[in-house]
DNA sequence: CGGTACATTGAGAAATTTCAAAGTTGGTGG
DNA sequence: CCACCAACTTTGAAATTTCTCAATGTACCG
């Protein structure tokens, strides 16, 4: 995954910071058989919805709070991260959009958001035209079974966060982001290794767990200390697996 | 409404503690032109689902996380929360559900939830039938816009939550927890009056709040010598409205 | 009348933030 | 290859917020 990045961010540095458009890639996608875009966008079926790709550069904006979305985006390649700006400017990230996330099940509803997406690394979203998938959803019950599951599967991510924002100290929240993350690569049977990408800066990474990037600066420091894993530079090492996962996982 | 939930008490404590079904009252429910059991399951349609009702008393619980539900729950009467109890006791309220409210839109798709939920008051709930709503959906594109309606409030509103418990104080979380009552009951059209039945307890509004009871009380306390409002003994008393809707609206 | 749950208070400890400054890193252009 | 710049990280010290523990006060219910 980090050469597929690192590959991105030459395209993405060859376009010069403007945003390319590319018509449907999603015939040569690897992530076709996986996701929503191997059961509900694709695979020969007669009308399956067709999408227009768009490469962002890191740290540029892929979407703006309260602007019109150009469809329902996917993210292909690379990281994001969603996230609502506060007046005074601070920010609270949302979730984490890995590739092969739909960034919004409820895009098919409404075409303006509260939040905002940043790119973390370089990224390929691919938008699809909302009333297509609602066609397909209606015509479907498959599909209509599988956008369900994305809703509540993003419902039940919202209140697990809320939980952990609410009653779990800096450290637990911290350590969750990286089992999250763990876990998420697993999940896409990626080598099981003891480091991996982890594209946050402590700002972001603060911005996640609601707290100051001082503060996160500390309890970073201390949970390299302790040996249970060592974040920084893009990656994060797992020490200590198990106390990782104790401090980290969710109930 | 407080009488409402008055004369709902004495039905409770004469069925003496046992929750206490009835075959659909919704023929002559009030909420049957409104919400969800107006437009979703009623109103003459041919095959609307039928709901089977239940009192709870107060303090009782209405579901046990893990447990099988009933069925897909709408609150008819009475005030309840969704919360996550965790393995140290400790609790985070995810919602308030009001009269009128769904319980959880992805009902449809699980019977098994991660929460609980507990009557504040004396509270009646309706089941109906997944399986019936499910056609439902499918069969009546407005049925089907009307439930990703729901899904898409729930998700806006976790992640509401969410922005509110990273980012914001004690303080401004308590007011916005008494903004948002304030707004349900303004939104059903109740008497807009400047005192208003709020059966949460300080320990209630601290688990929603993710704070300590005892912290809980220390903010209440200022917020009623700031002669702001005043939470107490199931009611809460609004002093002053404009500094309150500065303090508690998010955003 | 007693009891139970709820609210309040005080004092000290712990977690987290704020402010300010200095150190690192990686990329860019000369 | 070096110098520089910008963004990011680290550190210290003090202030603020929130929690913990423990005790006391209060209201309502049977």
């Amino acid at each position: 995954m980090l050469h597929d990045i690192d590959s991105l961010s030459a395209a993405v540095n060859a376009g010069d910071g403007v945003p390319v458009r590319q018509r449907s890639p999603c015939a040569t996608c690897h992530l076709r058989n996986e996701h929503f875009c191997g059961a509900l966008f694709g695979n020969g079926a007669d009308a399956a919805p067709r999408g227009t790709s768009r490469l962002i550069a890191a740290r540029q904006n892929i979407y703006r709070a309260g602007e019109l979305t150009d469809g329902v985006l996917v993210v292909c390649d690379g990281w994001a991260v969603r996230f609502v700006q506060l007046p005074d400017g601070r920010r609270q990230i949302l979730s984490l959009l890995l590739p092969g996330d739909l960034v919004s099940p409820t895009a098919i509803l409404e075409r303006r958001f509260t939040f905002s997406i940043q790119a973390l690394t370089a990224v390929r979203v691919c938008a699809f035209p909302p009333a297509q998938l609602r066609a397909r959803i209606l015509r479907d019950p498959a599909a209509f079974e599988l956008w369900l599951d994305a809703i509540a599967g993003a419902l039940r991510d919202a209140e697990r966060r809320l939980v952990d924002l609410g009653q779990r100290t800096a450290q637990q929240r911290i350590a969750a982001l990286i089992v999250h993350a763990m876990a998420r690569r697993e999940e896409r049977g990626e080598l099981d290794d003891e480091e991996f990408a982890f594209p946050l800066s402590q700002q972001q990474i603060a911005d996640f767990a609601g707290l100051t990037p001082v503060h996160t600066c500390r309890v970073v420091r201390s949970l390299r200390n302790d040996g249970i894993c060592d974040i920084g530079r893009g990656v994060v090492k797992i020490l200590d697996r198990a106390a990782l996962s104790r401090i980290g996982s969710l109930r």
